[in-house]
DNA sequence: GATGAATGAGGTTTCATTCAT
DNA sequence: CATGAATGAAACCTCATTCAT
């Protein structure tokens, strides 16, 4: 029986890990998620490239990194405050709020686009972020159906009702996601009056 | 009477503009779109690579103008029998089919990730698709309300509501977007019994 | 008998002929030898590409006549005094008055370096400026040693070591060639008292 | 026991610089100087261009180490037996075999043609061929002359009096440099009989 | 584990050269 | 003859990736 001692938070990784995450984060702010490569980021956080590589396979897979932990756990997960209705508009006027920060864009921008064409990459994203959030959601959404609190309907659709038009205005029509578009959107899909 | 509407001296693209865009969409096909390459491209349809870079700025640039060719000319347009709800549900469904194809799939996961970190590709991906479909789209949507054959709500909100559980799926949980499930999102969506 | 009716010293050429030449002449003084291009000498005559290359088969061909016309028609000729020795040693200095020029060297050291490793222009250059000069010269050389007033040597040999130096230190060793060094060289090779 | 001055760590040339000169002379001599390009010799050297930029800032800089190792370093230094008159005669005998050499002559005309408009390249070739040559030279020509083996004369002038014929047959007038012509270029100089 | 030194695929550009009018 | 438009060889460079220590 091996003897893993290691904390549990702290998955693996090298001596400077938050100094290349904070490296890669900075520069990303700085210039853009395109114009940031390893090479800068090993130079910014004074590691050698061969550190990165080890680490992390791509540069698409540092940013998975800076996104979960300065994005998607501090931002992403449906609150609980026992109204569910409520809680739903603030999670998808969390999407608002989220794409209106510059950084926040780029990163999730930035690492969906890698993900497009690197499924190792698209596995870490679905895995470590997708999967997560949905299984509770999903829950959620279905404990409520039962109490009679959201329509009744396949909860996945429902779920995704609600979550696609985010991600695709980010994603594909580049239009801008309003509190007031998220406002309309929950009402049109959990059947309240728009006006009340 | 042949139409000459060429003015002397005014070519308006490469001599082998076919012959590029036939290259890369064989390349995609072949081996994926993250493995061609502007140079082998060149060499496949014999060109040198500054005729590709002086008429396309990017890899992407240049699928774009596949995917309009082959996959969205033929393939995306709203149909119109006349019948507005089958048409929207013909069309979503059309994102089905699209979707499991690979060759448009490589294409359009292809072109819409690199346009996230290349706004000059955004900007033509938008231009040149987005915007010509919308428009007509919202147009139908917003006539067919005024003749009470879909809800009254938002023809933009409506639109939205259909077309982004598709993207969703394609971008971003990577899902697969099935007939059946266009169905239901077509019959929630515009309130339609699921079993009718 | 064939009617020739062009004048004699307007071998062929374009309408722009002189302002081709011009053109070069500038951006060499300007810009340097290196940096002129066919494309900017066309774009500075106001003519197209297609004309240089129909009258000159490289951009060493267009300097030649440049330097034909502009260095050594005016200046590199053995003048005809009536005293060889003198002639000779005003022959010799003139190479230094014309390396001193840096717009004839450039010209020079451009056109010679490019013969190089181009075998027409080589071919034109001795064609056209070596062989009349050295004709010239030897018959003057012959001349006066039979007149007593230079020392009996293979003229040949003779000419080549008065002509010889500046080139190597031109072309070669990149020392400067100045007037003192053009006597002392003239009268080690005449045989003349260096303090006389 | 091994000499290994070399720190850890430092390398100081390319893995492969000798089948880069290797690859470079082949060509040279395949195809002649002009025609090789850095982009073939990458091909046949096996190595990326970055490679051979990072180590030579260009074609001529690379044929000037092949110039040195293979042409150079063998052929061009003053012999020394003792007898001034005999090391010179063989020396500048030593041109006309250099001359003789097709390949010689190719890499010679190459890299000094380059040197013309090329004024980094005209800095190596002078630190790292013509001073440590010429510096030699002078020295033994004085040390002869204080001995009485050489006629008195600027020992800058004897040098150039002797070198420069053979280059100037070389880069200037293309005529041959012979045996023969050296013998009386020597004899004319030093001023020994010709038939002597 | 970590790193400095190399490496090479491929992007992008310049410019000589050629077509088609 | 002349030209605007197009072409491609090859230069040059950035940066992901790999050695060798």
């Amino acid at each position: 029986m091996t003897d893993r001692t290691q904390s549990p938070h702290k998955r693996q990784g090298p001596r400077s890990r938050d100094a290349i995450l904070q490296a890669a984060s900075e520069l990303c702010r700085e210039q853009g998620y395109a114009a940031v490569t390893m090479e800068t980021i090993a130079v910014r956080a004074k590691v050698g490239k061969p550190t990165l590589y080890r680490w992390w396979p791509s540069k698409g897979a540092v940013f998975l990194d800076v996104l979960l932990e300065q994005v998607v756990e501090p931002a992403v997960e449906l609150p609980d405050t026992g109204d569910i209705v409520h809680d739903l508009r603030s999670w998808i006027r969390g999407f608002a709020d989220l794409f209106d920060d510059l950084h926040a864009r780029q990163l999730l921008t930035g690492v969906l686009g890698a993900a497009q064409t690197d499924a190792e990459l698209a596995t870490m994203l679905r895995e470590r972020i997708q999967r997560p959030l949905q299984a509770g959601n999903r829950q959620r959404i279905s404990a409520a159906q039962v109490a009679g609190d959201l329509p009744a309907m396949d909860p996945v659709l429902l779920e995704e009702l609600l979550i696609s038009p985010p991600w695709y205005r980010l994603l594909v029509s580049g239009e801008s996601f309003t509190h007031a578009y998220a406002d309309s959107l929950v009402d049109a899909v959990l059947g309240h009056p728009q006006g009340a």
